[in-house]
DNA sequence: GCTTCAACTTGAACATGTTCAAATTAATAG
DNA sequence: CTATTAATTTGAACATGTTCAAGTTGAAGC
C-alpha cells in the first residue's frame, strides 16, 4: 500500500544468501502455482526462512513481483543482443525485440494476468507511471530508443524524441493482448506483432506526408503534454 | 476469484430492501473512503446486515464495484442525454459525451485508482472483456455507436463497423489517464479530451486520402482480429 | 575473551475477504 | 391455523497479507 521506502539494506553475507533464498523461492512458485495461490508461508518455508524473515528483505508480496520482472527483463536483453547487433532495418529490430518480449515471458502466461492488475493499479509500487518500478520502466524505454538508434532508419527529431516512450506503451498493450491470447503456441499474439511492427514503421513514413504535417504536430504535443508531470 | 453463476436470485420484497440497504452502504462507503479501505464488515454494519448477508447478495466485494460502475454509467446516460439530442457535430459529441464521463466520475476520483486495477485483471468478474462486466461494456459500446450515428459525419462503413468499440477503448485509456490527474479541476484531462476528440475527428477524414487507404485497411483488420476471439 | 550493537530471525497477533452450516423468518399449501 | 419449504440471516471459522516486539547471531572494537 505504502510506497517502499527508497533505503538499501546493507547486505551482509549472510542476509544475501537470505534474500536470494526467498526470491528463488519466490521465483520458483509463482510459476509453479500462479500469482495468487503462492503465499508468503509458502515461500517462506520453501526458502527455509520464517515469515518475518521474508517481510525483512522484501515489503511486500507485490516487491518480489519487481524483482520477478527484473528477472525477466534480464533475460529478455540476453536475448535480444544478437540480433540487435546484426539486423539493421527498424520493422525487423522491432518485431524482433517484441517478439523476444512475449517468448521470453511464455513461462510465466499463467501468472501474467494477475501480475498485470497489480502493475496497472496507480497505488501500487509496481505502478511502472511512479514508485518502485519506474527505473525497471527507464530501462526498457532506453531499450527502445536502442532499438531505434541501431537501425538504419532516419527518424525526424520531433518523432524520435517520443518514440522510445511510445514504444514501450505499445509493448504494455501486446503484453495485455497476450495475456488474453488463448491461441496455441501465442500464435496470435506473434502475427499481431508482425503486423503491428510493419504499420508503425509504415506510419512512421508516412508522417512526413505534408496533409499529415498538422496531425504529427498535434499527435507530439499530445504525448509530450501526457508525459509530463 | 470465480466467474458469479448468473443465476437470478428471485427477490422478494425483504431481500430486495436488504439489497438496496447493502448496496447503498457499498457506495457511500467507497466515496467516503476508497474501495480498499472499505470492508465488508463496515459495509455490512452500516447497512444493518450481517456479514454473511452481504454474501448472500453479491458473491464478492467486486461484485459491488460493478453495482457501482452500472450506477455511474445511468448517471452519464442522463447527463448526455440532451447534449445528444441537440448536437449534430461529431466532435462536439464525442468531446461531450468523454468530457461527461470524467465529470461523473469525479466524485469517485479517489476510488478509481484501485477499481481500475481490479478491472484490469482478466481473471475477475469486472474485466470488460469478459465475464460479468461484458453486458455493461456492451452498453457503452452501444452508445459510442450512438454517438456517431446521431451525427452529421459521414463515416465509411468499414470504419464505423469498428469505430464504436474504438471510442470505447479510447475512454477507457482517458479514464486510466485521468486516474493519474492532479492538476486543479482535473483541468488537463479535460483538455486532452478536446485535443484528442478533434485529433479523431481528423484521422476519420483523412482516412479517406489515397495514401492512406493501405494502412486504413490494415488496421482496421487489426482491429477486427483483435477483438474476435 | 568480553562487550556491544546492528543485522537478522522468529512466530504470534491482527485485519479482512470469504465460506458455511445452522438458525430464523415468512410465505404458501392443506 | 398448522406444516412445510424456500428465502434470508447470522456469526463463527478459515486463509492469507502484513506488522511488530522480542529474541538470536555474529562481527568489530577493546
Amino acid at each position: 500500500m505504502a510506497i517502499a521506502s527508497p533505503q538499501e539494506i546493507k547486505r551482509t553475507r549472510r542476509g544475501e544468501t537470505s534474500r536470494a533464498a526467498i526470491l528463488s523461492a519466490a521465483l520458483d512458485l509463482f510459476q509453479e502455482r500462479g500469482y495468487e495461490a503462492t503465499t508468503m508461508r509458502a515461500i517462506a518455508e520453501r526458502a527455509g526462512a520464517s515469515l518475518g524473515s521474508s517481510y525483512h528483505y522484501f515489503p511486500s508480496k507485490e516487491h518480489l513481483v519487481l524483482e520477478f520482472y527484473r528477472h525477466t527483463h534480464e533475460l529478455h536483453l540476453a536475448a535480444i543482443a544478437p540480433m540487435l547487433a546484426r539486423e539493421k532495418d527498424l520493422t525487423s529490430r522491432l518485431r524482433g525485440t517484441v517478439r523476444a518480449v512475449v517468448v521470453t515471458c511464455e513461462p510465466f502466461h499463467a501468472v501474467a494476468g494477475s501480475i498485470f492488475s497489480t502493475v496497472a493499479n496507480p497505488s501500487s509500487p509496481l505502478n511502472p507511471f511512479g514508485g518502485a518500478a519506474k527505473p525497471l520502466r527507464e530501462e526498457v524505454v532506453a531499450l527502445y530508443a536502442e532499438v531505434i538508434k541501431g537501425s538504419d532508419a532516419r527518424i525526424p527529431g520531433d518523432i524520435a524524441e517520443m518514440l522510445p516512450l511510445t514504444l514501450w506503451l505499445y509493448q504494455m498493450a501486446i503484453l495485455y493482448f497476450w495475456i488474453f491470447d488463448k491461441s496455441p503456441g501465442r500464435l496470435r499474439t506473434l502475427e499481431v506483432i508482425d503486423e503491428t511492427a510493419e504499420l508503425i514503421v509504415r506510419l512512421l513514413t508516412l508522417a512526413n506526408l505534408p496533409v499529415l504535417r498538422g496531425s504529427r504536430k498535434r499527435i507530439l504535443g499530445l504525448i509530450r503534454s501526457v508525459v509530463e508531470h
